[in-house]
DNA sequence: GGGCACAATGTTGTGTACAATTCTGAAGTA
DNA sequence: TACTTCAGAATTGTACACAACATTGTGCCC
């Protein structure tokens, strides 16, 4: 998968499928450097990833369906900027889905699967050393991802990757506190309580790590206007 | 929106778009009036529609994003056919989500979302008697979507939207029972409690509801090979 | 100077043509 | 008879061209 990206990042060797400049948009926005509210025009990406609008346009109605991206008729592509009341929703769909989700892991969850999530953990680790903000915050939501899969629930996890998706731009919109390491430490207890099969330990502490960070969220905050002035001045 | 759905039937006047086609689409999966395994041609579809094929792509796209179609690269689209996996991930994702959803319905139903819901009701009772059972089916559907949204959960709401789809196919392949009469009596009971605002009650009601559901499902049924006449005789 | 109408420009929406791949069928061989 | 091979047909994937729409800039009128 690695590849894949590289591929389409680079765009020299071979033409990126519409599933590959889908990933490499996703990724970009889940690390911040597209921000909410900026325009992705087509033929400037298609010239960016050197195919024709139509894989483009592929790659963007499948983001749209995710939610990540707006598109307005005969306007274009946006990316997604939700309102403070989409960031509620999100949140509450968040703490209903994932505890019980986080339950199931840990009841299923196998040695191998714990090695994983530890491995997922020291890259993230890493990722903070390096100060790549935008890979660790990648990581840490790639974790309730990989934790929805271990509950062997691939229906529940897609839901909760467009959630972690739309939490990230969130965090773009609405984040109160610099620093995230926090996050690292109420991963590093989830991984463990998953490791000894705990599911009620799991369950809550996947509860409170999700309290926690919508209670780092300022809803209040004016989202910072990328397109409509008339919110500004209205 | 009926106008849509029917322009986008008939095609003599206007154009239909791709989102129509896609509630076409959509509408047929979910009456039974396409069974899962149909091939949807491409230019097959265009005709139909009297479109190109473009709008077509896109509404296949769409609906493959919704789990309700498969795409197969360079062999086309097919609707979509859930493996009992599959199903049973489904009805755990509804049983997990819905009872939740339906008592914040409960305690947030004004008199006009009650109106609503027995309107609906009242629409379902008459398709049975007439005998539309596609009909019956996709308005029961339609229930569970709309207190969904009464919910104030826009995106649980499609989140079920989604799931209410996918039961449809699952419906289409494993149904046990001839009778679905007895959920008009479910709806009836959920409904009063939502009108009385009994959230523990209408909790309950849903929980029991979807149980009974998924119990009338055959899921060790070898799924009627649609299309594919080789794996029926592989 | 301010406001409005209208042309110019750029972007998106749709249809169509061509290339690539898969499927179908028949012919050939063991 | 069963299996393989190979060409033809049909279908999908991609690129491109044109049409439709929105936005922007200019000039005119009040």
């Amino acid at each position: 998968m690695q590849t894949t990206a590289t591929d389409a990042g680079r765009a020299d060797r071979k033409p990126p499928t519409s599933d590959a400049v889908c990933q490499e948009l996703s990724r970009a926005i889940h690390e911040h450097r597209l921000a909410p509210g900026t325009k992705l025009g087509e033929d400037e990406l298609a010239e960016i990833f050197g195919v024709s609008r139509t894989i483009i346009r592929t790659a963007l109605q499948s983001l749209a369906h995710g939610k990540l991206v707006e598109i307005h008729r005969n306007r274009g592509a946006f990316v997604a900027k939700p309102t403070p009341e989409e960031a509620r929703e999100i949140f509450e769909a968040r703490e209903l889905l994932e505890p019980r989700t986080a339950r199931s892991a840990a009841i299923k969850a196998t040695p191998e699967d714990v090695a994983v999530l530890r491995a997922h953990i020291a890259k993230e680790h890493a990722a903070l050393k390096a100060d790549d903000r935008g890979l660790a915050l990648y990581l840490s939501g790639q974790l309730h991802v990989h934790i929805a899969r271990i509950a062997a629930q691939a229906t529940i996890a897609a839901f909760i990757e467009t959630l972690v998706a739309r939490s990230s731009l969130i965090v773009a919109l609405y984040w109160k506190r610099q620093r995230a390491l926090c996050e690292s430490h109420a991963h590093n207890a989830l991984v463990t309580a998953i490791a000894s099969n705990d599911g009620q330990a799991a369950e809550e502490l996947m509860h409170s790590h999700l309290v926690d960070l919508h209670s780092a969220l300022d809803l209040k905050k004016v989202p910072v206007q990328g397109t409509s002035l008339k919110e500004i001045l209205g």
